[in-house]
DNA sequence: CTCCTTTACTTAACACCGTTAAGATTATTT
DNA sequence: AAATAATCTTAACGGTGTTAAGTAAAGGAG
């Protein structure tokens, strides 16, 4: 079956066209100005014809924060190269807060904008958000190494995990809707989330001081 | 000049109506469904009408969210009457919490939604945000008080403080936009948050621990 | 090559949105 | 009572997500 097979590719190739539109005039004018309409004017196509490859602008708005855990990814890949657990956490600290503020628009589709979820609701009855749940597997397996070799007190991986993103990701969502900017010169910005980071780990390092 | 003060009275009093039929909108529906034209239906004016009393949409989330700092001041009454700083800090962190998770409509306001500090930035020349500066203000204190007191290592109180909300931040806005969730069982969640907070200022308290 | 069916796409419309210009109504002052 | 000022509404503009119905092109069957 060459003919649908090549069917097929067209049908995946269009609606890649929809998606880099979509991220495209998302990144450039931000979430609340992207439209169907605006989509479908820059790929040239009728704004009903993108319905025809995407259910609705949730599922478009899904497939981008997929693209940006991708993207993420891509930060992440010298991470495991790194054997001491702890420098490896810290150095996930600050590849995330620099993902978070190079790329602010899948940052948002990620961990931000409901719209995604509203899509995974509707798509997978389990409701489970893998992309999501990986990569906070791989922060738990880093503080269990971390606990597991003594540089870190033992206790509730699961809490610390949560607490750990919480902060980086408080850190992010904050200078990103335009929190942190009001309260701190913007050029100091991300030297203070850096120490706040490296103030935290600090704090959890037990291999210097043995009680 | 009683007439003309009673007229000032008035407005005022009209403004308060658009601000609560707009808060309770919001509570019921959530912010992307809470529109001009509802609001003004709820009070029983045009929707023209509301443009007399506030200059757009974002002024009326600004004041929304000056209201959101208020109902949040309710919540730390007693916060002040705690002497160790310490517990006063965990206090705080506590207060946050369930401030954000009980009052997600006013939480998004103050801390996530863009729209009122693009209000901020018409309205106030000078960008100050107010409010929030004020609110971490007593964050660093409670954490400036800590350190005189060897409780907690010297260090940034700016960075630990901006460090600390980012934590309770990030917990909060993961939940409200359904992040958290979907990674650990709803029922599990304040506590979760709990012991990620007892856990990090746990770590960070060496008033035992004479090194 | 013609007829028919399927696929791909568009036009038109619905019900909403924030916002503004212009007109109508009401109240106050002269 | 007439003129002025304050208050509110109607109608409209240009936008939104989405759907129903219609058109044009491509593929297969005879």
């Amino acid at each position: 079956m060459g003919i649908t097979e090549r069917k097929e590719k067209q049908k995946q190739e269009i609606k890649k066209m929809i998606l880099d539109a979509s991220m495209k005039l998302f990144m450039e004018q931000g979430f609340e100005n992207v439209s169907i309409r605006k989509i479908a004017d820059l790929i040239e196509y009728s704004p009903t014809t993108v319905y025809l490859y995407f259910k609705d602008k949730n599922e478009i708005l899904f497939n981008l924060h997929e693209m940006g855990f991708h993207k993420m990814a891509e930060y992440n890949t010298d991470l495991w190269t790194i054997k001491n657990p702890l420098v490896r956490l810290a150095k996930m600290g600050e590849y995330y807060i620099r993902f978070g503020l190079e790329n602010p628009a899948y940052y948002e589709l990620m961990f931000i904008l409901k719209a995604p979820m509203e899509a995974l609701e509707v798509l997978d009855a389990t409701c489970e958000w893998k992309s999501g749940d990986q990569a906070l597997g791989k922060l738990k397996e880093t503080i269990q190494e971390c606990m597991d070799k003594k540089l870190v007190e033992k206790g509730d991986v699961e809490a610390v995990a949560m607490s750990i993103w919480s902060m980086v990701h408080g850190m992010v969502a904050l200078a990103i809707r335009d929190r942190f900017d009001k309260l701190v010169p913007r050029d100091q910005m991300v030297a203070m989330m850096q120490r706040g980071l490296t103030w935290l780990l600090n704090s959890l390092d037990i291999s210097d001081k043995k009680t």
